[in-house]
DNA sequence: GCGGGTCTGTCATCCTGCCGACAATCTGCT
DNA sequence: AGCAGATTGTCGGCAGGATGACAGACCCGC
């Protein structure tokens, strides 16, 4: 599933964990231990980091590309619950025991990962334990988006869901690609559907409507952020 | 808002913090500090403990009683997260300098809380930092929770909602009351209603046909879980 | 036991998004 | 150039839930 393109040096390692806000504070003798740990990873797009492997006890940070969190069911439905950029930190919740959902993890655009056993990170974090208050504010935070998104799919409307979503997406793909003066997002409308629960005729119709707004301009394969400000005014507004 | 019934003794707050699972393995001195830092109130069924006060950092623990946490819409309409029973700890997000999503509080039943403002509390956590790695699992947890009920909604049919929450529900309820072999909920259908996301017709008509079947019994203000296993064979159910 | 507030049962109507289908278009590869 | 696969544009029919309305039942306090 992984090829390992070529063995990333201590350095390297050092590097990207330097990076993540979550780590960069962290004394360098920590970040030396991460290092240490840290298995490197290539994974060409679209192919599966983890899926259908819920004992998998490994975190991982995103060195480059982008990744996709998702969860099927059996009825063969999607849903997305987002794509993540580099230095995100993914599969936390895998600290605890046995970890209360599972989700599959897989590159969206060719990526770098470091992975991180559960086992030896916490082994690391209790050697110095107040580098678990950064995990549990680092928690407190994802906690309030996941929040965040249930409240937009119980109280919003549609169009603004999407409005929130792509301004997100804009967000994450600003960190990964270089920011020109216009955002173009490589993204399907079947995966844009997955990620806010509707179907991609849907989807489409609503597309249409905002280009017509001049909000964005849809081609094939790829939507074009064409004013942000406008996409925020509508992902603000209160119903 | 609140009316101080009577001021706790420090023996009875401790007391209540032993019975919470996330402090109960926590040193006698850590928990001395938080009975000395806890101040206790009172809040008689459907009284708001804090509504629209994103300002406001405390956590607070459930002595006794339920507490729901909700939020609004400017449309009028209410999202229900969940209703919690006793040895709960709740607006524990507000550890962060800025709560990325704010809750309305209020007691669902007569309730009895501890508040812990989080300046008191983060103080006795960097006193003792090992206490994080709790928070920090603890956040696990409450983020899987919030992440099943994302894909619930998403993934899953209304019915199939309605038997996870009623379960969920039952569970609380459980803890709260005596634990008979059948058990009654008090719980409008507008309540269930903000829970699932739908209106109360919609789910009055769902609750016909749980009735029907034979899982509950549906009375004025009441729902009674008849066939809990049946419940939670729907819930399991994979579509 | 009376009255106001709350909760339930039920209906007809509307609307949003789903489903299935099909043609057209684009991309990448040979 | 040509082909296979992926993506888009679009339609009509359909279903589930929203909405608004109204009557009746229940509870609690006076």
């Amino acid at each position: 599933m992984a090829t390992r393109s070529h063995a990333w040096s201590r350095d390297e390692r050092l590097a990207v964990l330097r990076r993540c806000p979550l780590f960069a504070p962290w004394p360098e003798a920590r970040l030396a231990d991460l290092a240490a740990i840290a298995r490197v990873e290539h994974y060409p797009r679209g192919t599966e980091i983890y899926a259908h492997e819920p004992e998998r006890r490994e975190a991982f940070v995103i060195a480059s590309g982008e990744v996709e969190v998702s969860r099927g069911s059996a009825a063969g439905k999607k849903f997305v619950l987002g794509i993540n950029g580099p230095c995100e930190i993914l599969a936390i919740v895998r600290l605890l025991e046995a970890p209360p959902i599972h989700y599959d993890y897989r590159a969206y655009e060719d990526s770098v990962l470091l992975h991180l056993p559960t086992r030896d990170l916490t082994a690391i974090l209790d050697a110095d334990p107040i580098l678990w208050r950064d995990i549990a504010l680092l928690m407190c935070a994802r906690h309030g988006d996941s929040l965040r998104l249930l409240n937009d799919h119980n109280l919003g409307s549609l169009d603004q869901r999407m409005a929130v979503t792509l301004a997100d997406l804009a967000r994450i793909h600003g960190i990964a690609g270089e920011n020109g003066t216009e955002l173009g997002l490589r993204l399907p409308q079947e995966q844009l559907g997955a990620m806010l629960g509707v179907t991609r005729q849907s989807v489409n119709k609503l597309l249409r409507g905002f280009e017509d707004a001049g909000l964005i301009a849809v081609d094939y394969n790829r939507i074009t952020i064409r004013n942000p400000a406008a996409l925020d005014l509508i992902a603000a507004r209160q119903d």
